[in-house]
DNA sequence: TTCGTCATGTAATGGGTTACATGATTAC
DNA sequence: GTAATCATGTAACCCATTACATGACGAA
């Protein structure tokens, strides 16, 4: 998922609940991509003009009295769509660490086999991470100071212990599965 | 430190060592920035210009009989000095995401005044985001799915785990302090 | 000689932040 | 009435990535 279809995602999710305007938007953005970063004006209001422009959302102006207020945005069935579209995307760029967050804040409208692939993604992407902060940990051992020693080891234990948490997802995720077969869903299962 | 500062600081510190080319010189800027986002040449390249022309670095040009080959960065007194006053900087902007792992990486050259400071501000920043992450929990406990308060639990406690980090490493360096207490340092702490 | 890696560099592009500007609404 | 917050929007800027282009050097 390119940087702009995981902002898309965000913002279609949100409309999928309910019609919201651009500043309440923003808040509620926040709860998506986590607290700090949350995207500046700057950023969402182009964005939802896109939106608009690609036909997935609608605004709704304010009425007759007001010059200027609320503009309030809602889903249209063609946006309902792209979101169903982006949400099935199990491809290698939703398990990035721009992506993989916001995946995961919106696994209850994913499919369960998609969201297993994710999961198992993002693992293993970690799994990279750590031979390559093992091995750079490793190299580190005797040239660099106590200090580099131990950001990098610090660094190396936070991505174990994301492993091990996604390891506990993703039997959570197999678990569930056996427990309630979902339908129509041929397995083509990865990894 | 502004973005750029942060740049300067990581490759000055590097050349600090020893005399360096480009293409090495970001090889090592992985191990102090992490083995993932090494940054591109795009970015290093000019970046070494606009060293070279503030005076920081110096090049040395393959010899005669090449027409092409590595071109060597070596610190002048300038850069030393410059190097000397970034590293010198204990200012709020040194605790923030982009900086404090670079910091950290040149804690060896730093003073250990400021690396208290340093440690406490990262600390008390991250607490603050505890906060605003427990809010945000609290808030989501009744509205979101499993999926979303499970990413959530997860972030808040990485962050905790962080916040006693910091503490040990901060009280290693109390207690190195009282130690061997370092001359010359008028006490305007901090916190 | 050809492949892989070392090595330097530029231009286009993308995308986000900052700062700014404006106006509506609410609470005091 | 006035301050704070809600609310929308634009333009300038920053800066990093991507893609591309070039060329040296060593090993197979």
């Amino acid at each position: 998922m390119a940087r702009r279809d995981v902002l898309d995602l965000a913002v279609l999710g949100l409309l999928h609940d309910a019609p919201l305007h651009g500043y309440e938007l923003r808040k509620r953005l926040a709860g998506v991509l986590g607290p700090f970063r949350a995207l500046s004006y700057g950023t969402l209001y182009p964005c939802l003009r896109q939106l608009l422009e690609r036909g997935w959302v609608s605004e709704q102006h304010p009425v007759a009295p007001v010059r200027r207020g609320r503009i309030v945005y809602q889903l249209s069935a063609a946006g309902k769509e792209h979101f169903e579209a982006l949400v099935a995307d199990g491809g290698p760029t939703t398990w990035d660490d721009e992506s993989f967050g916001v995946r995961l804040a919106f696994f209850a409208r994913t499919q369960s086999s998609v969201r297993l692939r994710i999961l198992e993604g993002r693992r293993s992407r970690l799994e990279e991470r750590l031979e390559a902060l093992g091995a750079a940990l490793a190299r580190s051992r005797e040239r660099a100071d106590a200090y580099t020693l131990e950001l990098q080891r610090h660094g190396l234990e936070s991505v174990q212990r994301e492993v091990r948490w996604l390891g506990e997802l993703i039997n959570a995720e197999q678990a569930s599965r056996t427990t309630d077969p979902l339908p129509r869903q041929t397995d083509h299962t990865p990894t």
